[in-house]
DNA sequence: CTGAAAGCGCTTACAG
DNA sequence: CTGAAAGCGCTTACAG
């Protein structure tokens, strides 16, 4: 009575409802998977059985011939509020489903490591999400063994897994031109150091559009780690300089934080003396004090997006789909005034 | 070659490892699960054919008989930035183990669904976590059918399961104590209609440390809901009203940002006109222009302590553990001044 | 449309 | 210490 109990004491199998619905065992699984060649008689029946016993599918039996109806969910770092979005996004698309998804994170918040992989694959997962950088190959070997779909990973030439993507190119764009209208000129980017494809996009977003306005010497593309210690460094490098930028770009919002928080350390005004635009729109954008203008590539969309190709994929599907969402830019207080350049004007 | 593969394609088995190492399928899944009454020879042999054939268990299958080393998390709502601390916690703490986490959580912020637990016993989770306000009958029963442990629910009698928590009434105490030391005397509490034990261990922490210092005059609970719009009429209710309080204490740091929010843009001074504390110390609390005091629970250690009692419950104990994390202040702006206070002593 | 039987990859008494 | 065999709860050809 102590002892834990067997993980199947007392279970209702498919072999109690085939006998109380008088049907063979394979009829019930038959109906269980509403499988092709079932009478509606007997599928009434063996429905009205299972309430009656209160049948439940035992996931691990059906894994051991079939699906598992789970999905593994691989992120990097659930620390980046941006992330809770994703998850938002994936639960809310299964929630219908018979479909749930299994989270794992790496430690690290730059790469994926390959044991997660391998433990989502002993698990059975029906097909895997995985977020973030993580090279081709890797990716490619992946998908030979399951279903795939990548978020924030552009590579829309693959015929191998699904990608959904925010348009991270012209996002770069966005909050170049939103910087520029605004009288900002020496506008400078802090991107990811070992980035990955969305930064690649992203900075080359900002670059083009730099250029574009004939602003290419200012050009300035800073890359650190995501460290909070270095972010610190770098930021106070950039803000303390001979040759402060009157504007920054960062690629995410965690790290627009804290670059706004040097910055206030320092004394600077933001967006006085120095306007900071973010990349996500994560809800601590206009929270408590803070006022941040940032690049929203809504995570809940990406993640309801992944989930939906996810499952069309396992159902059968093998072309791959490329999704990508448009970014819009939301206007705050870290970007909206440029005293210096009203007055002028 | 189009069709997905089989779940069990190429896959090594114990039974290819037991041919190879010249053994019986039984000694292999012995030395898997380091049971009794293997000989050296034999593990060594074992384990040197895992290797060479790259050996991987079904986690299925081992789920039939036995246990699927996965432990089932429910979680209210992910969007609460503590919980990713509690999940950093619970995480680290399995990373050296074979255990893994299965995180489900809620769409609704305020319960736990009866389906998502259902779901994770389907999945024959060997344990779970559950973090939040759900009944104790419901608790009570669950732990009937699996090792539980709670995060956030007060019960220290209960036999059945275990409880890891935060000394949620010192909590209350420690931001009285605070406030009242530096001045304010007018104290408020923001808390949580249809609470939960937590609740109201913070509640009677504040009410009993304020009359504790003859300010029961000044007792004022006033609860609401978790959602925004309900959030923001509470707090302007409370600040425009015709008794405004100088100090609110928020039963979370999620609530008091949007507080500091709405008094700010009543052009409320923070905390000249009003003092706010919180709860939890996200990591928003010093993020970007957020200057918010707040009591740690540490939600990473809460995490790995739950995570640790359910291992250690799996591998036998039956004896209830209830843990509490004692609490501290950590602080910050939003609280740290009382000038007219200190002008008038 | 319906069902008997084999089998998925393990674990667990049980016998040697 | 070691191994043959039954069985966990399903699914999947296959035969009727």
């Amino acid at each position: 009575m102590k002892k834990p109990e067997g993980a199947t004491a007392g279970r209702v199998t498919i072999r109690h409802v085939a006998a109380d619905a008088e049907v063979s065992v394979a009829a019930v699984s038959k109906v269980l998977r509403e499988a092709y060649g079932v009478s509606d008689t007997m599928r009434t029946k063996v429905r009205l059985s299972m309430a009656k016993l209160g049948y439940r599918p035992h996931t691990a039996a059906r894994g051991m011939r079939g699906q598992t109806f789970t999905f593994g969910l691989i992120f990097p770092d659930i620390r980046n509020p941006f992330f809770a979005d994703l998850l938002h996004g994936i639960h809310s698309e299964l929630e219908p489903t018979q479909y749930q998804a299994l989270l794992g994170t790496s430690q690290s918040a730059e790469t994926i490591e390959p044991a997660l992989v391998d433990s989502m694959i002993d698990r059975q997962m029906d097909g895997l999400i995985i977020v973030g950088a993580i090279d081709q190959e890797q990716l490619s070997q992946i998908s030979r063994r399951k279903p795939l779909v990548t978020i924030g990973n552009h590579d829309p030439k693959t015929r191998e897994y699904d990608t959904v993507n925010n348009d991270d190119r012209a996002a770069g764009s966005l909050a170049v031109r939103h910087l520029i209208e605004n009288g900002y000129r020496k506008i400078t980017m802090l991107s990811l150091l070992a980035g990955s494809t969305i930064i690649w996009e992203r900075e080359s977003g900002y670059r083009d559009e730099m250029i574009r306005h004939g602003l290419g010497s200012f050009v300035n593309v800073v890359a650190g780690s995501q460290a909070r210690p270095d972010v610190q460094t770098t930021a106070r490098r950039l803000l303390e300089g001979p040759d402060r930028p009157d504007a920054i770009f960062c690629w995410t919002d965690f790290i627009a934080m804290q670059v706004i928080g040097a910055a206030t350390e320092l004394g600077l005004r933001v967006p006085e003396d120095v306007a900071i635009v973010g990349h996500d729109n994560i809800q601590d954008c206009d929270f408590g004090q803070n006022s941040l203008t940032s690049i929203d590539q809504s995570g809940e969309l990406l993640g309801r997006e992944a989930a939906r190709l996810l499952i069309s994929r396992i159902r059968g599907r093998v072309d791959a789909k490329h999704f990508v969402v448009t970014p819009r830019i939301v206007l705050r207080g870290s970007s909206r005034f440029r005293p210096s350049t009203d007055v002028v004007s």
